[in-house]
DNA sequence: CGGTTAATTGAACGCATTCAACACGAGTGG
DNA sequence: CCACTCGTGTTGAATGCGTTCAATTAACCG
């Protein structure tokens, strides 16, 4: 998908602990229970948050109760920094997590904390960024293509080997707008041609990975 | 879709000769012939526009011939501003149009104008919403909630009556993510309700907001 | 006027969805 | 330890929405 810094990730590229700090200095931290909503949908966008443990969701729901997912945040990740006055996209813990928080009127108080601001444009920058793929996946590219690519997506901010996926495939399903369904099925047939292999349903490994790539163009 | 701004416009909400100064200080103007390119994709993100007179669109080639336009861009409306070292989406005058740019650096630099920055956030937001949206409407909506959802976009773009529509069918699909055929498919399907009536091919009116309202939701 | 491109319409096809049944895995309690 | 249940995921068959391919019509421009 992206792979704008090919190996050497902006989160990790930096010591983790300097923005850890940065967050401590402004803001308080918080613990949420798997499922739990962080922030809803059309509420007021007051905090900037920080993922340190677990994984975050963002997701909409229009009012006939179709659902689309925003995207998944990881530890280091940055989110719920729409600059606009409400939050567009609720929040949800995806597993057991933790999550700093910032006032942003801290942020733009205390604008002296370059640390901080560094961060905040470059995670909007990021967001642009997936936001930007995210649409050209929806707009052009089929099933088989949009799983491919989430594959591919989901290899890259873990280590090699072993790939956890920490979302049911409803939630796989509502970020490629496809059914799950479509989703299991192209999943088995991504298998049954040996570009990926699944030990177990929350679990991958990629067997080819040109096959994969070519397919996530 | 959006409606942020219900009635007001934020272009029009505060003097676009006081904006419209502030980038004259800063950089320069140019004019484009309609098919023109402003900006190709991936090409170094140097420079910050505004539309002053005509139409501006963006789009995306993916490797096989794929198109998805991201936007289309009226006069008083910034592009190009992607966070980004590089433009992910090309840029092109849809019709013959006038620009004003801005060096990034020299905005970066001239931190000062306040106008200018407050503009360039505004902008930010209005993009991530567009962005969001678009995904939302990519990933969940039906063809014809699509093209009813795109004709109530550029009816609010424009004051009430007749509205004109810059683009070609062609670019109508390959923003919404579907065909030419489709897209013209539920043009005669919304006229043959009396929803919206076309009396040449590129200009069009609203008979039932309602109607049309409720399929954009 | 022709000549050319853009847009509409029709018919057949195919990909993804829908609806339904089945399999798997994790907990729970006998 | 096994039986039972419930949530989650997979598989199958039928349907339908949007696409594809082809033909026709409308708009544009010399």
């Amino acid at each position: 998908m992206t792979l704008a810094y090919p190996m050497s990730d902006p989160r990790t590229a930096r010591p983790a602990t300097a923005l850890t700090q940065a967050f401590e200095r402004h803001g308080g931290r918080q613990a949420f229970a798997r499922d739990e909503e962080i922030y809803a949908q059309d509420q007021e966008a007051e905090l900037l948050y920080r993922v340190v443990r677990g994984v975050v969701r963002t997701s909409r729901l229009t009012v006939d109760g179709r659902r689309q997912v925003g995207d998944f945040y990881y530890p280091g990740d940055l989110f719920g920094l729409e600059p606009g006055p409400d939050h567009r996209f609720a929040a949800e813990a995806l597993t057991d997590c933790e999550v700093q928080l910032v006032r942003r009127s801290a942020v733009r108080a205390f604008a002296g904390d370059a640390e901080l601001d560094r961060a905040i444009l470059e995670a909007t920058r990021q967001e642009m960024e997936r936001l930007q793929d995210h649409v050209v996946m929806l707009g052009r590219k089929s099933a088989r293509e949009r799983v491919a690519c989430f594959l591919m997506a989901m290899a890259e901010r873990q280590a090699d080997g072993q790939v956890e996926l920490p979302m049911s495939r409803q939630d796989m399903a509502d970020y490629l707008g496809l059914t799950i369904e479509t989703v299991s099925r192209m999943l088995t047939q991504l298998q049954g041609e040996s570009i990926v292999e699944f030990p177990s349903t929350r679990r991958f490994q990629i067997r080819k990975w040109t096959a994969l790539e070519a397919l996530a163009a």
